[in-house]
DNA sequence: CGCGAGCTTGATGCCGATCAATGCATGTGG
DNA sequence: CCACATGCATTGATCGGCATCAAGCTCGCG
């Protein structure tokens, strides 16, 4: 693997910290992006960090430095409250970016933790800062991420607040496909990497509520569930379910 | 009222236009900015526009072109699903930025309806971008307001996934009243601007269960409700309620 | 003054929480 | 290789909080 990476000898020798050759470059900050521009981009993200399974990313509290986008493996995200009820804001995969909750105070405000041995691009935000002035198609890209972030919690909120438990894993479960597909995985078979808690104390519900649902979905012919192994059968039935058209 | 506004002859024309001469800078976009660098601001603030009670500002599907500041009044923000059931994402006073929702798509994803007749501050997004480029400060403080946002998000999750109905509507009010003595207004008496049902389809709940909250905390001397004017008389109990140290 | 929107209050029922037992897969040490 | 421990999942029985349905009530306004 010879060199030809531009200026930067230090960059250089880390040979594959670089978007241009990073093969999420389509799902992840640099979407749409052309070889020219992603040359530019490269000084973006410093190095890169591993996280093994259990093990946090960053906790609430911790100072915010940098924003980290996942290369492989899985995250939750979790707030919790004084009382130590916790809550899983999100779950993370490849091309996804973390810790946008930290901008706004300097601090973390969630745990970010893998639920798998996990590799992210560290982005420093200072950098990103400094880049986005100068850039104008990064700080417009950066914009929509945040926007979008909002816009997906949005999403949750209507699910939180207005969804019964079978539409709310529906929900959840089309959400996860929709995601595995645009990274090229098959949309109808998927492997959980999270807990039935997990799921549970995302969708606002508890773990034998989730378990109950997952057998009701089998009973019906919509899933075939192994434990964390799910199949889907019937993804027509999950979107009618989520759009409460049987009611 | 003589003109001592720089270059743009159109705009000096609408003096009042000026996020130098508001009297929300304290809370709104140009936190903490100088005078120096509020002037170069102003030319933020394209116009402004009112929105009487009841009509929307923006609607879910318009297309995206400007933020907006409130300058004066309240609005509520829904996103609706297929099957019309909606959820209030957030009750907007003065200083708050609406519209957020908007740059990850090119089109709107939710209504901004206002719940009294209200102003707002019209931010074109393209001059929001072309400043922030330039003019480091501002950048940061659009990121961090998108932060908070998300951050605020995440708290609202965490409400809906987790609390019963008595914390969900003491943490409400502990937030309205925060927010309101922020913005110099006593922080134990308040006039809701929202119904019931509103504040209900922001914390998950019935109108009907709401009011037997308010209920409730009256009889606990928690409150004192009389229609939409309320008096805290126990901001510690609602603080409790919060914290779930009843638990 | 009377209408209607919004609010309160009561009676009942259901969904999901809770409590509890069992099952199943993985891993570890004897 | 088996015995046992451990973490996670399933399933059942019961309970409780909130939704639902249904009356009245209050207050502002034409």
């Amino acid at each position: 693997m010879n060199n030809h990476a531009p200026v930067v000898p230090i960059r250089a020798a880390e040979f594959k910290v670089a978007c241009s050759n990073c093969n999420l470059r389509e799902l992840c900050l640099p979407v749409g992006f052309s070889e020219r521009e992603l040359d530019r981009l490269d000084s973006l993200v410093a190095t890169r960090r591993t996280v093994h399974r259990g093990e946090s990313l960053f906790r609430t509290g911790d100072s915010f430095e940098s924003l980290y986008a996942v290369r492989t493996g899985f995250f939750k995200t979790r707030v919790s409250s004084e009382d130590g009820r916790d809550q899983v804001t999100g779950f993370q995969m490849a091309g996804e970016l973390l810790g946008l909750d930290g901008i706004g105070s300097d601090h973390h405000t969630c745990d970010a933790v893998a639920l798998e041995d996990s590799q992210v691009c560290v982005i420093p935000y200072g950098q990103l800062e400094y880049l986005s002035r100068e850039f104008t198609d990064l700080q417009r890209q950066f914009h929509k991420i945040m926007s979008r972030e909002i816009v997906r919690d949005h999403g949750v909120m209507l699910l939180l607040g207005s969804m019964r438990a079978e539409e709310r894993l529906a929900a959840f479960l089309l959400n996860l496909t929709n995601r595995l597909q645009a990274r090229g995985f098959s949309p109808s078979s998927l492997v959980l990497r999270m807990t039935r808690e997990e799921i549970g104390t995302y969708l606002g519900l508890k773990l034998e509520t989730v378990s109950r649902c997952f057998s009701k979905f089998q009973e019906d012919g919509i899933l075939q569930v192994k434990q964390r192994q799910i199949q889907v059968l019937d993804p027509a039935a999950l979107q009618k379910l989520v759009n409460g058209s049987a009611c």
